[in-house]
DNA sequence: GTCCGATATATCGGCCCGATACATCGGAGC
DNA sequence: GCTCCGATGTATCGGGCCGATATATCGGAC
């Protein structure tokens, strides 16, 4: 899930770790905002499959000095430093780039079926990246999605009629919000596909 | 966040594991639906913590019958049998009561203030138990939830507004439905406080 | 009588999260 | 010019939850 979206910013542009996880904030849709216990160990999985590399790094526009040093530290540190340089900016930043393995990689996660059919998130991250997407597993992304709040809504409902007498108020309210909610949610989804099929005629 | 959930469900009645799955399933909001995986282990903590003990095991009225045997098997598996069925149903079933310990443990989780500012589903599962808390802590569990979706609506305008041009199809029209979804929400919880401080006079 | 699906408990690897640690850079204030 | 602070930046650790899987029993269909 994290790999998808990695692999979806950084088709777009190169981009270091920090950078990443501010555009995963608000790019990905109003949730989640990852954390960086799970980001620096994505991308080193991803380093580790070859999926994406460090590149070499330049600060904005400088270029050059590579290592401002005050002139008098010893020969280890130095070197040490300068080693670090190669592949990262002055302030050690590691800016990745994704590879052709990663470009394969980014068109299999994004067409999987299944992964789950409860995770809101993987469905709000794969819309987000739908402009990939040939138009027919378009649509296919979308009626599957459809179909996972249809069954929500009615197992929904059947709580709400079942529990008639026995709910609780606060549960009783937050469900029938729900419902409402996944009812909007199902139209705006509709609305999706009816626009979808016409651009495809 | 289980815990709660497990322990809410317990306070109300004996259950064993895989009933507890299917009522966490409906009554804990449309959401989640646990699984086992998580279920388990949740109650083996809380059975370690002494919050949570098997009860006698009572297989619906019979209560009679403890071993079914056909009568012809070794002494020691008769035996294992028997040590097992003293806490469990016929069927292998092990039910679980809550404890004074659990009492307190709920308590203290249901009142535990941040848990996470972003964690829909812990709001709606403290919705759902809102009634074992005092006036105060209930409206002010609305309040701070009210703040969280206050912020991801001023974030998503924000991303919006600032993306007017460069954001793709798919993701504005995410972003332009999770807004109003949000304000509905907001809507919903501001109906949820007035009624609430109308009762509290 | 036997097979099958629902009931029931349990473990395993893996992902993600929050907390934490540790550096460095740029600028505000003195 | 100096110092301190907050933003930038990488990284690890423990723990919780998940999906997949293993195992066993019960009730009924056939």
């Amino acid at each position: 899930m994290l790999e998808l979206a990695i692999l979806g910013l950084l088709k777009e542009q190169e981009l270091h770790g920090y950078e990443l996880k501010k555009r995963l904030g608000d790019a990905l849709g109003p949730l989640s905002s990852v954390s960086f216990g799970s980001l620096y160990p994505a991308l080193g999985r991803l380093e580790a499959a070859g999926a994406v590399k460090a590149v070499e790094a330049r600060d904005g526009a400088g270029s050059g000095v590579p290592i401002p040093m005050t002139g008098s530290l010893g020969g280890e540190l130095a070197a040490f430093r300068a080693r670090r340089a190669a592949v990262r900016g002055s302030r050690g930043k590691k800016v990745y780039g994704i590879t052709e393995r990663g470009q394969a990689l980014f068109d299999e996660l994004l067409a999987a079926e299944s992964q789950s059919p409860e995770d809101d998130r993987a469905f709000n991250l794969k819309l987000a990246f739908a402009r990939y997407l040939p138009a027919d597993a378009r649509i296919g992304l979308l009626e599957r999605r459809r179909g996972v709040l249809v069954a929500r809504l009615d197992r929904l409902k059947a709580a709400v009629r079942t529990g008639r007498e026995r709910l609780d108020d606060y549960s009783r309210s937050l469900m029938e919000h729900s419902t409402e909610a996944t009812e909007r949610d199902i139209s705006w989804l509709d609305a999706l596909i009816k626009k979808e099929r016409q651009e495809e005629r």
